[in-house]
DNA sequence: CGGCTGACTCTGG
DNA sequence: TCCAGAGCCAGCC
């Protein structure tokens, strides 16, 4: 179903995609870029203007590709330990096992 | 309109 | 394996 072009700002669209993430699970800032259509530092930037107390887009569950956290470290650990999300000894979310594999089909634009 | 700032990722040495 | 540089977007003074 074709739902307007809506005119959101790319922010806005990044938040969108980030609110599509299950809680358990974790996606990168590339994953997000690829989404949105822009630069993964895009996605970082986007994030980095959220407040942590916003609660309506779960920032915790993006991460760097490496599966860690850039900064901030512990606060979004805890969180993503919450919600069921496990690290190894490396400090990294097993992603075989978490890693967010896409948007849901029914959510298609 | 110019300049500053910021939650990434990849490549080479 | 660790470190530095490049890439060059969007929003806010």
């Amino acid at each position: 179903m074709m739902n307007k072009p809506v005119d959101y700002s790319l922010y806005q669209r990044i938040y969108m995609v980030v609110r599509q993430i299950p809680s358990g699970k974790v996606a990168t800032y590339g994953d997000i870029a690829a989404i949105v259509g822009c630069e993964a530092r895009t996605v970082g930037y986007a994030l980095g203007e959220l407040d942590e107390r916003a609660d309506e887009t779960p920032w915790q569950r993006v991460i760097n590709k490496q599966g860690g956290i850039s900064t901030h470290g512990l606060l979004q650990r805890q969180l993503l330990e919450a919600e069921g999300v496990e690290f190894n000894q490396h400090d990294q979310v097993y992603m075989a096992r978490f890693h967010w594999t896409g948007p849901d089909p029914a959510w298609a634009t």
